[in-house]
DNA sequence: TAAATTAGGCAACATCTGTTGTTTATCCAA
DNA sequence: TTGGATAAACAACAGATGTTGCCTAATTTA
């Protein structure tokens, strides 16, 4: 099974948590309000009643903020679909591409003018956390594997579609587009089933 | 055919070449120093020999330098391999993901310690011209096509497997690795040969 | 419970950012 | 060739950034 953050978060100094826990939703409050872009490390101290240094003290900058909020919300969104603890199989395949789409279009509605940059470090996060995933899935296979070359062609391809997905204009109805969508990802995957 | 921004650039004001051409070469001297992070604007115009406030009338900030920067080089490269004037064959599709992993590589070697925000702008950036590109050439066949999907999953797994190979330690010969890779994209495109 | 450890608050810093108003120079078209 | 248009230089601005050193308060652990 994938490494779970929260276990290791879970021995932290309270005044750690706290202090995360007040930066967090002071940030997923704020990009709901205004984008990535514009919000400054000071906007979410202050609303975080925290101290600007003490953010430093957390988090690199707000880019590594932003890498860690999405991250957690992934992987929580992949555990509640129970798909960190199984291996390739079409069906779960299609879950997790339904996920991804799920997970982003919801970004996207959920946030304010969501603009290149911000899109950027979403994708690299997500992305991450794909390729370990599938490549965790892959490894459980009978089929040896040499090269990591499906698990990223996978990867790539999911988060792609998924982008594409949340940036349509008139959205088709989910199950829908992945039903178009999923034989491009399995034509390659099938080795593996 | 794909448009062609030289023409564009021909007929400009000489003094707006000049500066642009400025903080071009400086920008990408300074690439080859030190990382995109660490790189501030007054450095580039210093460097430069260009007011900072001019730099502004330019561009936006540093991110669309870096864009500019990057597009310009990777059209050259489309340009240099005839791959923006053609349609799609399995031999353009091979040579398209050649080009791609080539001009990855050959950025990686040349920026000094390549960064994760670097990295994502720089794929924002070439995704958005592969699928101009692919877009365009699906267009050119008979087939009818419905959807952006098939160009989608070809521009994200082209990026997805350049970017990989750009990032192995032992690289393989580019071309042993093309082999590899390149069926996995073309099974989804053989319709539009 | 006392001592040692560590987090957070606070203040101040040099630097970078993006923008504006003014002046000088360069360019192009009539 | 000269006059109108526009690019670039320059100076100055408010705000944001990342870092530091010092002090207090909370938490562990022995």
């Amino acid at each position: 099974m994938l490494p779970n953050p929260k276990e290791v978060e879970e021995k932290l100094d309270p005044r750690v948590r706290r202090t995360r826990g007040l930066i967090l939703s002071s940030f997923e409050s704020l990009l709901a309000e205004k984008n990535f872009e514009s919000i400054s490390v000071q906007d979410v101290t202050d609303k975080a009643q925290v101290n600007r240094a003490t953010f430093y003290a957390h988090f690199q900058d707000k880019y590594a903020l932003l890498d860690y909020a999405i991250s957690q919300m992934f992987k929580q969104e992949i555990e509640k679909r129970t798909l960190n603890a199984c291996h390739y199989t079409p069906d779960n395949l299609r879950n997790l591409i339904l996920a991804v789409c799920d997970f982003l279009s919801n970004i996207h509605r959920g946030c304010a003018q969501p603009h290149q940059q911000f899109e950027s470090l979403v994708e690299g996060t997500i992305k991450n956390i794909l390729f370990q995933l599938l490549t965790y899935w892959l490894s459980q296979s009978k089929v040896k594997i040499s090269t990591e070359i499906p698990a990223t062609v996978a990867t790539w391809a999911i988060y792609g579609l998924a982008s594409h997905y949340s940036h349509m204009k008139k959205r088709p109805a989910l199950e829908k587009f992945v039903d178009e969508a999923f034989p491009l990802v399995a034509v390659n995957l099938e080795q593996f089933a």
